[in-house]
DNA sequence: GTAATTTCTAAACCTAACTTTAGGTCAAGG
DNA sequence: CCTTGACCTAAAGTTAGGTTTAGAAATTAC
Protein backbone atom coordinates (compact mmCIF):
# COMPACT_ATOMS: atom_id res chain seq x y z
CA UNK A 1 0.00 0.00 0.00
CA UNK A 2 3.06 2.45 -0.90
CA UNK A 3 1.52 5.33 -2.20
CA UNK A 4 4.74 6.22 -4.71
CA UNK A 5 5.47 3.16 -5.86
CA UNK A 6 3.76 3.38 -9.57
CA UNK A 7 1.46 1.40 -11.26
CA UNK A 8 1.94 -2.03 -12.95
CA UNK A 9 1.60 -2.76 -16.27
CA UNK A 10 -1.99 -4.50 -15.63
CA UNK A 11 -3.20 -1.60 -13.68
CA UNK A 12 -2.08 1.22 -16.65
CA UNK A 13 -4.00 -1.51 -19.10
CA UNK A 14 -7.40 -1.06 -17.19
CA UNK A 15 -6.82 2.79 -17.02
CA UNK A 16 -6.02 3.10 -20.82
CA UNK A 17 -8.03 0.20 -22.31
CA UNK A 18 -5.19 -0.47 -23.83
CA UNK A 19 -4.07 -4.61 -24.12
CA UNK A 20 -0.70 -5.61 -22.24
CA UNK A 21 0.63 -6.66 -24.97
CA UNK A 22 -0.12 -3.21 -26.79
CA UNK A 23 1.95 -1.36 -23.88
CA UNK A 24 5.05 -3.20 -24.09
CA UNK A 25 4.94 -3.01 -27.84
CA UNK A 26 4.54 0.83 -27.59
CA UNK A 27 7.53 0.47 -25.26
CA UNK A 28 9.32 -1.27 -27.79
CA UNK A 29 8.86 1.61 -30.32
CA UNK A 30 10.19 3.79 -27.51
CA UNK A 31 7.07 5.71 -26.75
CA UNK A 32 6.93 5.26 -23.23
CA UNK A 33 9.94 4.11 -21.17
CA UNK A 34 8.72 2.89 -17.78
CA UNK A 35 11.34 2.27 -14.74
CA UNK A 36 11.78 -1.61 -13.21
CA UNK A 37 11.05 -2.65 -9.71
CA UNK A 38 13.58 -4.63 -7.92
CA UNK A 39 11.72 -7.93 -9.23
CA UNK A 40 12.50 -6.82 -12.66
CA UNK A 41 8.57 -5.62 -13.38
CA UNK A 42 7.40 -2.31 -15.09
CA UNK A 43 6.45 0.21 -13.39
CA UNK A 44 4.76 3.44 -14.34
CA UNK A 45 3.91 6.91 -13.06
CA UNK A 46 0.14 8.24 -13.23
CA UNK A 47 1.16 10.57 -15.68
CA UNK A 48 1.70 7.77 -18.44
CA UNK A 49 -2.35 7.20 -18.28
CA UNK A 50 -2.11 10.61 -20.44
CA UNK A 51 0.74 9.77 -22.53
CA UNK A 52 -1.35 6.94 -23.84
CA UNK A 53 -3.98 8.79 -23.94
CA UNK A 54 -2.31 10.97 -26.29
CA UNK A 55 -1.00 7.98 -28.15
CA UNK A 56 -4.47 6.79 -29.33
CA UNK A 57 -5.69 9.77 -29.61
CA UNK A 58 -2.59 10.43 -32.84
CA UNK A 59 -3.17 7.11 -34.08
CA UNK A 60 -7.29 8.00 -34.72
CA UNK A 61 -5.79 10.91 -36.46
CA UNK A 62 -3.63 8.45 -38.64
CA UNK A 63 -0.06 9.02 -37.09
CA UNK A 64 2.31 6.49 -37.22
CA UNK A 65 4.12 5.15 -34.13
CA UNK A 66 7.17 6.55 -35.31
CA UNK A 67 5.15 10.22 -36.22
CA UNK A 68 3.86 9.95 -32.82
CA UNK A 69 6.99 9.20 -30.88
CA UNK A 70 8.76 12.27 -32.64
CA UNK A 71 5.40 14.13 -31.95
CA UNK A 72 5.94 13.57 -28.06
CA UNK A 73 9.51 13.81 -28.01
CA UNK A 74 8.18 17.65 -27.53
CA UNK A 75 7.56 16.72 -23.96
CA UNK A 76 10.00 17.73 -21.31
CA UNK A 77 11.77 14.52 -20.27
CA UNK A 78 12.81 16.16 -16.97
CA UNK A 79 9.28 17.04 -15.41
CA UNK A 80 6.00 15.89 -15.46
CA UNK A 81 3.90 17.37 -18.42
CA UNK A 82 1.40 20.01 -17.43
CA UNK A 83 -1.50 20.47 -19.59
CA UNK A 84 -0.07 23.70 -21.17
CA UNK A 85 2.43 20.90 -22.60
CA UNK A 86 0.45 18.68 -24.02
CA UNK A 87 -1.88 21.83 -25.30
CA UNK A 88 1.33 22.85 -27.39
CA UNK A 89 1.95 19.31 -28.87
CA UNK A 90 -1.76 18.95 -29.75
CA UNK A 91 -0.86 21.77 -32.23
CA UNK A 92 0.73 19.43 -34.72
CA UNK A 93 -2.22 17.13 -34.77
CA UNK A 94 -4.62 20.06 -35.08
CA UNK A 95 -2.46 20.79 -38.46
CA UNK A 96 -2.55 17.67 -40.04
CA UNK A 97 -6.12 17.45 -39.31
CA UNK A 98 -6.87 20.34 -40.56
CA UNK A 99 -4.85 19.43 -43.63
CA UNK A 100 -7.02 15.97 -43.76
CA UNK A 101 -10.31 17.57 -43.29
CA UNK A 102 -9.12 19.94 -46.23
CA UNK A 103 -8.44 17.41 -48.71
CA UNK A 104 -11.38 15.20 -48.14
CA UNK A 105 -13.82 17.92 -48.24
CA UNK A 106 -12.27 18.72 -51.87
CA UNK A 107 -12.19 14.90 -52.66
CA UNK A 108 -15.98 15.19 -52.28
CA UNK A 109 -16.66 18.10 -54.11
CA UNK A 110 -14.89 16.40 -56.70
CA UNK A 111 -16.69 12.90 -56.33
CA UNK A 112 -20.27 13.30 -58.27
CA UNK A 113 -19.18 15.40 -61.33
CA UNK A 114 -15.92 13.11 -61.38
CA UNK A 115 -16.96 9.35 -60.99
CA UNK A 116 -20.17 10.28 -63.90
CA UNK A 117 -17.73 12.54 -66.30
CA UNK A 118 -15.61 10.51 -68.84
CA UNK A 119 -12.16 12.08 -66.91
CA UNK A 120 -12.57 8.96 -64.81
CA UNK A 121 -10.20 7.38 -67.18
CA UNK A 122 -7.06 9.19 -65.51
CA UNK A 123 -5.36 11.05 -64.86
CA UNK A 124 -6.39 14.75 -65.66
CA UNK A 125 -9.01 13.93 -62.96
CA UNK A 126 -8.79 16.13 -60.12
CA UNK A 127 -9.20 12.80 -57.44
CA UNK A 128 -5.41 12.13 -58.95
CA UNK A 129 -3.65 14.88 -57.62
CA UNK A 130 -0.69 12.55 -55.44
CA UNK A 131 0.51 15.69 -53.75
CA UNK A 132 -2.31 15.47 -51.26
CA UNK A 133 -3.53 11.72 -50.88
CA UNK A 134 -5.58 10.76 -47.85
CA UNK A 135 -2.87 8.90 -46.31
CA UNK A 136 -5.00 6.79 -44.64
CA UNK A 137 -3.30 3.41 -44.92
CA UNK A 138 -0.10 2.76 -43.03
CA UNK A 139 0.74 -0.27 -45.12
CA UNK A 140 -0.29 -0.65 -48.82
CA UNK A 141 0.29 -0.70 -52.51
CA UNK A 142 3.62 0.79 -53.06
CA UNK A 143 2.91 1.79 -56.57
CA UNK A 144 -0.55 4.11 -56.60
CA UNK A 145 -0.91 6.78 -58.90
CA UNK A 146 1.68 8.56 -59.74
CA UNK A 147 3.99 6.31 -57.93
CA UNK A 148 4.93 4.39 -60.81
CA UNK A 149 8.79 4.28 -61.51
CA UNK A 150 7.69 5.78 -65.21
CA UNK A 151 10.81 4.34 -67.02
CA UNK B 1 -4.88 -6.14 -84.71
CA UNK B 2 -8.53 -6.94 -84.19
CA UNK B 3 -10.90 -4.62 -82.75
CA UNK B 4 -12.76 -6.51 -79.71
CA UNK B 5 -9.90 -9.13 -78.63
CA UNK B 6 -9.65 -6.64 -75.54
CA UNK B 7 -6.78 -5.14 -73.33
CA UNK B 8 -3.92 -7.00 -72.17
CA UNK B 9 -2.99 -6.96 -68.38
CA UNK B 10 0.18 -5.13 -68.84
CA UNK B 11 -2.25 -2.59 -71.27
CA UNK B 12 -5.04 -2.33 -68.07
CA UNK B 13 -2.01 -1.50 -65.94
CA UNK B 14 -0.14 1.32 -68.41
CA UNK B 15 -4.20 2.54 -68.39
CA UNK B 16 -4.77 2.52 -64.81
CA UNK B 17 -1.32 2.92 -63.68
CA UNK B 18 -1.50 0.22 -61.31
CA UNK B 19 0.96 -2.31 -61.01
CA UNK B 20 0.35 -5.66 -62.82
CA UNK B 21 0.58 -7.63 -59.37
CA UNK B 22 -2.38 -5.38 -58.21
CA UNK B 23 -4.61 -5.92 -60.71
CA UNK B 24 -4.43 -10.25 -60.35
CA UNK B 25 -4.93 -9.41 -56.82
CA UNK B 26 -7.78 -7.69 -57.17
CA UNK B 27 -8.89 -10.41 -59.15
CA UNK B 28 -8.30 -12.44 -56.67
CA UNK B 29 -10.19 -10.44 -54.32
CA UNK B 30 -13.64 -10.78 -56.40
CA UNK B 31 -13.21 -7.03 -57.42
CA UNK B 32 -12.76 -7.33 -61.25
CA UNK B 33 -13.30 -11.01 -63.48
CA UNK B 34 -11.57 -10.83 -66.35
CA UNK B 35 -12.36 -13.86 -69.28
CA UNK B 36 -8.89 -15.81 -70.86
CA UNK B 37 -7.64 -15.81 -74.06
CA UNK B 38 -7.15 -19.20 -76.45
CA UNK B 39 -3.58 -19.31 -74.73
CA UNK B 40 -4.91 -18.56 -71.17
CA UNK B 41 -4.24 -15.10 -70.63
CA UNK B 42 -6.61 -12.73 -69.00
CA UNK B 43 -8.10 -10.40 -71.27
CA UNK B 44 -10.15 -6.69 -70.05
CA UNK B 45 -13.02 -5.01 -71.42
CA UNK B 46 -12.49 -1.03 -71.91
CA UNK B 47 -15.28 -0.57 -68.92
CA UNK B 48 -12.63 -1.97 -66.54
CA UNK B 49 -10.53 0.32 -66.51
CA UNK B 50 -13.35 2.84 -64.86
CA UNK B 51 -13.91 0.03 -62.26
CA UNK B 52 -10.38 0.09 -61.34
CA UNK B 53 -10.30 3.80 -61.33
CA UNK B 54 -13.24 3.49 -58.83
CA UNK B 55 -11.76 1.01 -56.58
CA UNK B 56 -8.52 3.44 -56.84
CA UNK B 57 -10.81 6.48 -55.64
CA UNK B 58 -12.74 4.23 -53.02
CA UNK B 59 -8.85 3.51 -51.24
CA UNK B 60 -8.24 6.80 -50.78
CA UNK B 61 -11.89 7.07 -49.28
CA UNK B 62 -11.12 4.60 -46.81
CA UNK B 63 -12.46 1.52 -47.64
CA UNK B 64 -11.46 -2.00 -47.39
CA UNK B 65 -11.17 -4.21 -51.00
CA UNK B 66 -14.34 -6.32 -49.35
CA UNK B 67 -15.90 -3.03 -48.75
CA UNK B 68 -15.15 -1.89 -52.31
CA UNK B 69 -16.11 -5.46 -53.83
CA UNK B 70 -19.52 -4.57 -51.40
CA UNK B 71 -19.96 -1.26 -53.48
CA UNK B 72 -19.71 -2.85 -56.59
CA UNK B 73 -21.77 -4.81 -56.70
CA UNK B 74 -24.40 -2.49 -57.22
CA UNK B 75 -23.21 -2.48 -60.93
CA UNK B 76 -25.45 -4.43 -63.90
CA UNK B 77 -23.44 -7.51 -64.32
CA UNK B 78 -25.69 -8.03 -67.57
CA UNK B 79 -24.73 -4.70 -69.40
CA UNK B 80 -21.48 -2.48 -69.36
CA UNK B 81 -22.22 -0.03 -66.67
CA UNK B 82 -23.50 3.57 -67.76
CA UNK B 83 -22.28 6.91 -66.16
CA UNK B 84 -25.44 7.00 -64.43
CA UNK B 85 -24.44 3.47 -62.93
CA UNK B 86 -21.71 5.02 -61.62
CA UNK B 87 -23.11 7.78 -60.75
CA UNK B 88 -25.18 5.96 -58.67
CA UNK B 89 -23.21 4.07 -56.97
CA UNK B 90 -20.85 6.95 -55.57
CA UNK B 91 -23.72 8.36 -53.51
CA UNK B 92 -22.58 5.11 -51.31
CA UNK B 93 -19.06 6.84 -51.27
CA UNK B 94 -20.07 10.35 -50.84
CA UNK B 95 -21.96 9.53 -47.89
CA UNK B 96 -19.23 7.67 -46.31
CA UNK B 97 -17.22 10.78 -46.67
CA UNK B 98 -19.85 13.06 -45.29
CA UNK B 99 -19.76 11.18 -42.59
CA UNK B 100 -16.04 10.35 -42.01
CA UNK B 101 -15.39 14.52 -42.52
CA UNK B 102 -18.37 14.75 -39.85
CA UNK B 103 -16.00 12.96 -37.60
CA UNK B 104 -13.04 14.34 -38.24
CA UNK B 105 -14.55 17.70 -37.84
CA UNK B 106 -15.86 16.84 -34.49
CA UNK B 107 -12.32 15.52 -33.27
CA UNK B 108 -11.09 18.62 -34.77
CA UNK B 109 -13.35 21.00 -32.33
CA UNK B 110 -12.90 18.75 -28.94
CA UNK B 111 -9.05 18.20 -29.38
CA UNK B 112 -8.07 21.64 -27.81
CA UNK B 113 -10.48 21.47 -24.83
CA UNK B 114 -9.76 18.07 -24.33
CA UNK B 115 -5.78 17.69 -24.65
CA UNK B 116 -5.53 19.92 -22.23
CA UNK B 117 -8.05 19.61 -19.40
CA UNK B 118 -8.07 16.45 -17.20
CA UNK B 119 -10.70 14.29 -19.42
CA UNK B 120 -7.78 12.85 -20.94
CA UNK B 121 -7.39 10.16 -18.43
CA UNK B 122 -10.86 8.30 -20.43
CA UNK B 123 -13.24 7.73 -20.98
CA UNK B 124 -15.81 10.33 -20.72
CA UNK B 125 -13.62 12.33 -23.19
CA UNK B 126 -15.52 13.19 -26.13
CA UNK B 127 -12.81 11.85 -28.34
CA UNK B 128 -13.22 8.36 -27.11
CA UNK B 129 -16.62 7.43 -28.15
CA UNK B 130 -15.54 3.94 -30.14
CA UNK B 131 -19.17 4.83 -31.97
CA UNK B 132 -17.76 7.13 -34.73
CA UNK B 133 -14.46 6.35 -34.44
CA UNK B 134 -12.47 7.54 -38.19
CA UNK B 135 -11.63 3.56 -39.15
CA UNK B 136 -8.56 4.83 -40.90
CA UNK B 137 -6.08 1.93 -40.62
CA UNK B 138 -7.27 -1.33 -41.84
CA UNK B 139 -5.41 -3.69 -39.95
CA UNK B 140 -4.31 -2.31 -36.53
CA UNK B 141 -4.91 -3.16 -32.88
CA UNK B 142 -8.18 -5.64 -32.09
CA UNK B 143 -8.28 -4.38 -28.93
CA UNK B 144 -8.83 -0.74 -29.02
CA UNK B 145 -11.00 1.78 -26.86
CA UNK B 146 -14.69 -0.93 -26.22
CA UNK B 147 -13.21 -3.17 -27.92
CA UNK B 148 -11.95 -5.19 -25.58
CA UNK B 149 -13.61 -8.46 -24.49
CA UNK B 150 -14.46 -6.90 -21.02
CA UNK B 151 -15.29 -10.67 -18.77
C1' DG C 1 12.24 -18.93 -87.32
C1' DT C 2 14.18 -17.22 -83.51
C1' DA C 3 14.78 -13.78 -79.93
C1' DA C 4 12.73 -10.66 -76.80
C1' DT C 5 8.57 -9.46 -74.26
C1' DT C 6 4.57 -10.58 -71.72
C1' DT C 7 2.09 -13.33 -69.23
C1' DC C 8 1.14 -17.40 -66.36
C1' DT C 9 0.95 -19.74 -61.42
C1' DA C 10 2.27 -20.60 -56.83
C1' DA C 11 4.55 -19.48 -53.06
C1' DA C 12 7.31 -16.58 -50.35
C1' DC C 13 8.17 -12.03 -48.67
C1' DC C 14 7.00 -7.23 -46.98
C1' DT C 15 5.23 -3.46 -43.44
C1' DA C 16 2.51 -1.82 -39.51
C1' DA C 17 0.67 -2.71 -35.38
C1' DC C 18 -0.25 -5.78 -32.63
C1' DT C 19 -1.59 -10.65 -30.34
C1' DT C 20 -0.52 -15.27 -29.00
C1' DT C 21 2.23 -18.80 -27.20
C1' DA C 22 5.58 -21.08 -24.36
C1' DG C 23 8.07 -21.52 -20.54
C1' DG C 24 9.48 -19.36 -16.56
C1' DT C 25 9.54 -15.62 -12.46
C1' DC C 26 7.33 -12.38 -9.08
C1' DA C 27 3.97 -10.91 -5.74
C1' DA C 28 0.06 -11.30 -2.70
C1' DG C 29 -3.26 -13.91 0.13
C1' DG C 30 -4.38 -17.47 3.39
C1' DC D 1 4.62 -22.33 2.85
C1' DC D 2 2.10 -22.69 -0.96
C1' DT D 3 -0.95 -21.47 -4.43
C1' DT D 4 -2.86 -18.28 -7.57
C1' DG D 5 -2.66 -14.54 -10.45
C1' DA D 6 0.16 -11.00 -12.54
C1' DC D 7 4.33 -10.37 -14.99
C1' DC D 8 8.65 -11.55 -17.66
C1' DT D 9 11.09 -12.53 -22.46
C1' DA D 10 11.57 -14.13 -27.03
C1' DA D 11 9.71 -15.76 -30.93
C1' DA D 12 6.15 -16.75 -33.93
C1' DG D 13 1.54 -15.69 -35.80
C1' DT D 14 -2.05 -12.32 -37.72
C1' DT D 15 -4.27 -8.97 -41.13
C1' DA D 16 -4.43 -5.93 -45.16
C1' DG D 17 -2.74 -4.98 -49.29
C1' DG D 18 0.21 -5.84 -52.04
C1' DT D 19 5.29 -7.12 -54.27
C1' DT D 20 8.89 -10.37 -55.54
C1' DT D 21 10.65 -14.50 -57.24
C1' DA D 22 11.09 -18.63 -60.04
C1' DG D 23 10.33 -21.30 -63.75
C1' DA D 24 7.43 -22.13 -67.64
C1' DA D 25 4.36 -20.97 -71.58
C1' DA D 26 2.35 -17.57 -74.83
C1' DT D 27 2.89 -13.42 -77.84
C1' DT D 28 5.12 -10.14 -80.42
C1' DA D 29 9.00 -8.24 -83.02
C1' DC D 30 12.39 -8.68 -86.37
Amino acid sequence: MAVSEGLAIGALARRTGLAVSAIRYYEAQGLIAPWRNAGGQRRYQRADIRRLSFVMIAQQFGLTLPEIREVLSGLPGNRTPTPQDWKDISQTLRARLDQRIDTLMRLRDNLDGCIGCGCLSLPKCALYNPQDRAKSHGSGPRYLMGDTPDP
